[in-house]
DNA sequence: TGTACATCAGTGAACGCGCGTTCACTGATGTAC
DNA sequence: TGTACATCAGTGAACGCGCGTTCACTGATGTAC
């Protein structure tokens, strides 16, 4: 926060910072340049050299978020190994960490209504992130018998959906919040079900 | 749209359904209280008639949705009857169905940030709604020995939040739009290997 | 080591804009007699 | 049926506000000699 005289030193990630903690705090909309600005101790003109915009500035945000998003995902699958199945489920576990410890990374990747495409920066960090999950589903894939496999692509759109569905329901504030089950509970043993009826569990255990 | 002379006639109405068109093309923070009046020919003051403000509007919007959405989930539930399972099968297929139909309601409802407890009036309707979905959970879940039936308000979470995910993340624009299937296939296979998990279904159907 | 100068990060004033909200008002409607 | 009057829905002008963005500028930094 501190400035070290005329120069930031710092500001673009300065910036991106306080667009973060803003986002987290207030909804994507409740964002703007010049709050950001003011957070940085800097004028809102200062913004302008090192985004193009309030827009930009949140797809940064978001880039930088799949960026950490994918890190944590593959590394949560390579820990799994070497057993497909535990590699899934801590992908799986991951994810919610992920939207709890950083936010404002989630908003802006999810809610903030940035398309991905909106730079071919953002577009690579989430097309590497969402590869890394896809890896994931693949590799369990392998052990369920061919003929009643579904794609790979589905089952991660299942586990996908429910987490963050989990997330927005009740990870936060509305709505779902008044739910006497934890947001972690909640996955866990919504992801389980869900594994079982794939066959990747023994339905005792 | 068109005004009969100096009274509207249904003024209230119309705000309301003009908040919804907003909210469903532009999100929730596209939605201006001027807008609205705008578009039902009205000046921003008249509003003031009817509604304390721009909030008081969106939520009125939001307990409509949560009574079209309380009706079709009870509905569909009834109609699914006497299987318990087709009927929570059906509250599956209903829910994606709504946020299809009433785009504006489900964002008004889910992602407008507005606290289920803002009004009295839009506490009782949420509340009533998703006591629909509970009630739905309670049935099937007498199918499950009771040994390892899970607590219904959990399995009502899981499917509610796998509902939820999908409709944000596949239905709309981002950033799951890329997905090769539609969100009907993918939340009704989904809740498909879920029921299965419970052992509702048999594996091999 | 010292000076001249190019580079560039941040300033601060200004802009036009649309917003939500308020106010005293006026025109239309409906009711009492 | 006709008139007087209360009710109330909508007007339109005004407000203060914070926003995103632009511009010519200035102060600090770093490099060449």
């Amino acid at each position: 926060m501190l400035k070290r005289g005329y120069h930031h030193g710092n500001l673009r990630q300065a910036l991106i910072e306080a667009c973060l903690h803003l986002i987290a705090e207030q909804g994507p909309q409740g964002f703007t340049l010049s709050e950001a600005a003011r957070e940085a101790g800097v004028t809102p003109a200062a913004v302008y050299r090192h985004f193009e915009g309030r827009e930009d500035l949140i797809a940064e945000a978001a880039r930088q978020g799949y960026e950490i998003f994918g890190d944590l995902m593959d590394y949560a699958f390579d820990k799994g190994q070497p057993s497909a199945l535990a590699a899934f489920e801590a992908t799986g576990r991951a994810y919610l960490a992920f939207a709890r410890k950083y936010p404002g990374h989630y908003v802006a990747m999810f809610e903030s209504g940035i398309g991905m495409q909106r730079t071919p920066e953002l577009h690579a960090a989430a097309t590497r992130a969402m590869g890394v999950l896809q890896k994931s589903a693949e590799a369990l894939s392998q052990h369920i018998p061919p003929d009643k496999r579904p794609p790979p692509a589905m089952f991660s759109a299942h586990i996908w959906a429910m987490s963050h569905g989990v997330v927005e329901l009740f990870a936060r504030g509305s709505p779902g919040s008044t739910s006497p089950f934890s947001p972690e509970d909640i996955l866990e043993s919504g992801i389980g079900v869900y594994l079982r009826g794939l066959g990747l569990i023994a339905p005792d255990r």
